[in-house]
DNA sequence: TGGGACGTCTTA
DNA sequence: TAAGACGTCCCA
């Protein structure tokens, strides 16, 4: 689908004035932008050529359905090529681990080389194959349209040519295509705020691009199946399946209300956990940490040497909510036996030490803010938007090929895209929080063997 | 009960 | 110090 083939469809309207064409043309573009790559802003009549092609185009009704359909359903055809590409990489990568390990490669080149989105293309032209996902975190910068002129040709997008009104979509490299898409709906706004931001691009785009006034689970992504807002469900090539797309409380374009929201809820969990667990903590920052210098205690694992509780994800962070695992990581190759998570999963305070999070900064922040010690206190003493409105999860239902047999988080091999996946459940964001279970030093009940390998 | 994942120790 | 290995926890 593509404008020009709602031009044609608003040739079959009675006259209009030239203001209700481009308004309806500025309408048509602003949904349409992300999907295709075949647009030309000309009517499809009587329009002066001042570049190279004519347009022999003469709108038969019962004719002309039939091709305004195909384009429609040209963006899925991309998508299932993108996804079959994709699950064929996944499959290289996979048979070829073997080898990469076999042979010396410098651990920054591998970093990059996981880190970079598996499509080759992507990694040439800095753009992902779905234009929502990682895309920003890439410091690509998006090109500025201009839809305002009569005639204006996108000619000055970055590397995507002049295209052919008449070219079908699948018949465009998929590069300039996809580039052309995610370039049209990004603003230089967006791009600039979500560069820097923790947060995937996916869920950047849905923080600056949801309307504030989008309820919670209500008509929100999930339900237009992870396609953005303002975007139809069918040819939004928006994120691959099984994506999840996580809104926050502010639905704004301020970075800092972004971060703000996320460290915010961590607080409220924190708080939440104290009392909902039934532990009693001091206001002691520290004793947030659940370490063994803190005081917070609960019925499950008191000082006196009940067994340390493992920590959980924490379900906020970028790892956390990266859905898919790399597959090509030590940890993804050694599965069976690292029992570790991808390292690109592994969640941020995990990584950390128990007692070094990041909540003593926040804790203090709050209790700045607030006046008092609410982390130490009740869920009463929270912002009330915290307590009312956490950040929803927005959780894609898992269709029957998808199982859920791990205890935490379902492994989501890129093999496995194409089906949808689910986050950790809420349960485990909410009701606990890293380390507020840990309370004191404990014998090393893990642990290996004490004869080496 | 199977499997994901954390914690800790060992090794390079 | 990072990575790997493995016991163990935890959940469906």
């Amino acid at each position: 689908m593509n404008i020009s083939v709602h031009l044609r469809l608003l040739s079959f309207l009675p006259r209009t004035t030239a203001v209700d064409v481009w308004a309806l043309v500025r309408v048509c573009f602003a949904l349409m932008a992300n999907m295709s790559s075949s647009v030309c802003m000309e009517t499809p009549h009587a329009h002066g050529h001042t570049h190279g092609h004519t347009h022999n185009y003469n709108p038969t009704p019962g004719r002309d359905f039939p091709l305004q359909i195909d384009s429609c359903v040209n963006p899925v055809l991309d998508y299932s090529a993108q996804m079959e590409r994709y699950r064929s990489f996944a499959t290289f990568y996979k048979n070829s681990a073997a080898a990469a390990a076999a042979t010396p490669f410098p651990q920054t080149a591998k970093i990059a080389r996981i880190a970079t989105p598996l499509f080759p293309s992507a990694r040439l032209s800095a753009m992902p194959p779905w234009p929502c996902d990682n895309a920003m975190l890439w410091g690509r910068k998006p090109t500025a349209v201009n839809v305002n002129g009569p005639h204006t040709h996108r000619t000055g997008m970055s590397r995507a040519e002049p295209v052919n009104v008449h070219m079908s979509a699948k018949h465009i490299p998929q590069d300039s295509a996809l580039q052309m898409g995610a370039d049209n709906f990004l603003s230089p706004l967006a791009a600039e705020q979500c560069r820097g931001l923790p947060v995937t691009g996916a869920e950047c785009m849905n923080r600056l691009k949801c309307p504030p006034s989008v309820p919670p689970g209500g008509a929100g992504e999930a339900d237009r199946g992870g396609t953005f807002g303002g975007m139809p469900p069918l040819g939004g090539l928006s994120l691959p399946p099984g994506v999840i797309v996580m809104t926050t409380l502010h639905s704004g374009a301020g970075s800092s209300g972004v971060t703000m929201s996320d460290s915010a809820f961590q607080i409220a969990n924190v708080a939440a956990d104290c009392q909902h667990s039934g532990s009693s903590c001091s206001g002691s920052p520290a004793a947030l940490n659940g370490n063994a210098n803190g005081s917070c205690s609960s019925g499950s694992s008191n000082g006196s040497g009940a067994a340390k509780r493992k920590r959980k994800r924490c379900g906020i962070c970028a790892p956390c909510r990266r859905l898919i695992n790399c597959g090509v990581c030590s940890s993804c190759r050694n599965r069976k036996t690292g029992h570790q998570i991808c390292k690109f999963r592994k969640c941020e305070e995990l990584k950390k030490k128990p007692g070094s999070t990041m909540e003593v900064g926040f804790t203090h922040a709050l209790t700045h803010m607030l006046g008092e010690s609410a982390i130490g206190r009740s869920r009463r003493h929270l912002p009330l938007v915290l307590l009312k409105n956490p950040p929803p999860i927005h959780v894609i239902k898992p269709d029957s090929n998808t199982r859920r047999t791990a205890g935490h988080t379902p492994t989501i091999y890129p093999e496995h895209w194409g089906h949808q996946v689910h986050m950790p459940r809420q349960r485990d964001v909410v009701d606990e929080p890293l380390g507020l279970k840990l309370t004191s030093p404990q014998p090393n009940t893990n642990g290996r063997r004490e004869t080496g390998t």
